[in-house]
RNA sequence: GGGGACGUAGCCAAGCGGAUUAAGGCAGCGGAUUGCAAAUCCGUUAUUCCUCGGUUCGAAUCCGGGCGUCCCCUCCA
């Protein structure tokens, strides 16, 4: 596939390093809060990253931090006077509830800053000795004049971004861009001891060395946010290459576009987000998923609930298909259709997911006449094949045969009595009477359909 | 001040110099089907891609000006 690598500017051919082996490190949340709409769409989108690459027969190492020691940790820790390690723990269980209910896949690992404290101090320690680093009052930074090759990511030079101004000079630092790798504790701070005194890793560091201690060096894929180009995954390029080497850290950089909400970034810090459980306990996932694909990775995307709405309705048209085809035998041998190809063009074309979707709803609307129709068709089998491998791939979930329930078999019984009851009256044409059972049925959530081959019914 | 992205039908949104009727979804309209609904299908809804110029045999796609919107340069997915 082709995957548009932010260090390049460019869409490259993506071959991972270790031939079917792709490594990929997605920078994770600080849990201090429940995650909003814009972390799940990060996330959803490396979802679909990761079940594409499988499917083209990569085997994915996906590993993802969390960074559970920083300010707003530890301030927040301190307006609800708890310790910081337990509002971390509360938050990252509670990334997992709202992660697993949006149906986004596991990564293989979620290393942790607090648990690799001696491998961040060792690998500072490298970068002191290498020479781009120095103690500076307890304080470690990273000297940015003495790395020729800063702003390589983000396409800036020095000049320009002093020029904005917005940094802060600090006496501590040789210049006003250095970034700190270490910073000393100040009184009633969690701390751990260093060389240079007690103290926790600055902000940047922990995804340096937690992607190189489980993945390697040259790893395949670093993503993130947009947000994060710089100075996040700018600062962490420098400090890892000072010490791997120039061009050993990673090969493709890759971000998502940002979620913006009434034209504006959804952001926590200015309180412009809406909560992603919220939006879960509104909508089917699915539909919110449906919603969020439809606009292209790298674009901004501007939260609308009226378009969430039209995406709800319209994953309504996926998913009765797929109940319907539940009813349809597995092929006798799989073979993929011209659909199935053209939906994966899309995809290897950076991720297009909006193009793909197209190609799926396109061969929902060339098959579903036949599977409307009732009589069997041999196309049937190879249809739902390849209808429930695209929805796989987005992560649409696929209804799971169900499974054995009295309760549920009884109510099936007692619905099919009561329309095959109506069907009578239908007969006799006494239709107020069988309107009344539909309606009534339907204000209970059951749907009737008066197919030309007999009377069909959903849950609603 | 510097860097970057975008502006496509009523709404959301693909398209990255040349099959072509400018995908797909939602909404609307007309039709088939239906006792009526629902579901499904067919047709229809941008002779045109913010605007003005330029390059080209050919541009929504490339270049320049204008108008508008957003992001980054500060914690942030």
């Amino acid at each position: 596939m082709r995957l548009y690598n932010t260090l390049t500017r460019n869409e490259d051919e993506f071959i991972p390093r270790k031939r079917k082996m792709a490594r990929m490190y997605v920078c994770g949340v600080t849990p201090y809060d429940y995650c909003h709409v814009g972390h799940g769409r990060s996330y959803l989108i490396y979802d679909v990253l990761y079940r594409f690459l499988r499917s083209e027969g990569f085997s994915v190492l996906w590993i993802q931090n969390f960074t559970d020691i920083d300010d707003k940790i530890i301030n927040r820790a301190n307006e609800l006077n708890i310790p910081p390690k337990e509002l971390a723990d509360r938050f990252i269980s509670e990334y997992f509830v709202d992660m697993d209910r949006f149906g986004i896949s596991r990564a293989f690992l979620y290393p942790r800053v607090t648990e690799h404290i001696d491998e961040i101090v060792e690998f500072i320690s490298k970068v002191v000795e290498k020479g781009y680093a120095y103690e500076s009052e307890g304080d470690v930074y990273f000297s940015v004049r003495d790395y020729p090759s800063y702003g390589k990511l983000s396409r800036r030079s020095l000049e320009e971004m002093i020029a904005g101004a917005r940094v802060d000079p600090s006496e501590k630092k040789k210049d006003p861009m250095d970034f700190a790798l270490w910073k000393s504790a100040k009184p009633g701070e969690p701390y751990w001891d260093s060389p240079w005194g007690r103290g926790r890793p600055g902000w940047h560091i922990e995804c340096s060395v937690m992607s190189l201690l489980y993945l390697g060096e040259e790893i395949d894929i670093h993503g993130g946010g947009a947000d994060l180009i710089f100075p996040h995954h700018e600062n962490e390029l420098a400090q890892s290459e000072a010490v791997v080497g120039d061009g050993k850290f990673v090969r493709f950089w890759t971000h998502n576009g940002l979620v913006n909400l009434r034209s504006e970034k959804m952001s926590k810090s200015t309180g412009n987000f809406i909560i992603l459980r919220e939006i879960l306990n509104s909508y089917r996932p699915e539909a919110f998923r449906l919603y969020l694909l439809g606009t292209h990775y790298r674009s901004p995307l501007d939260f609308d609930p009226q378009a969430l709405e039209d995406a709800q309705r319209a994953y309504t048209r996926i998913e009765d298909t797929l109940k319907l085809l539940s009813h349809i035998p597995d092929p006798p041998s799989p073979a993929y259709d011209q659909a199935f190809w053209d939906f994966r063009d899309a995809l290897s074309n950076d991720l297009n997911t909006p193009q793909a979707i197209g190609t799926l709803f396109s061969y929902i609307r060339e098959n579903r006449p036949l599977l409307d129709k009732g009589n069997w068709d041999p196309t049937l089998p190879i249809f739902k094949f390849n209808l429930i491998r695209m929805c796989e791939i987005l992560g649409f979930k696929i209804e799971e045969k169900t499974s054995p329930d009295l309760e549920s078999d009884k109510l099936r019984e007692v619905i099919d009595i009561i329309i095959k009851i109506r069907n009578k009256l239908r007969e006799e044409k006494l239709f107020h009477l069988s309107d009344e059972i539909r309606d009534s049925l339907n204000s209970i959530g059951v749907i009737l359909e008066d197919m030309k081959e007999g009377t069909r019914w959903k849950m609603s």
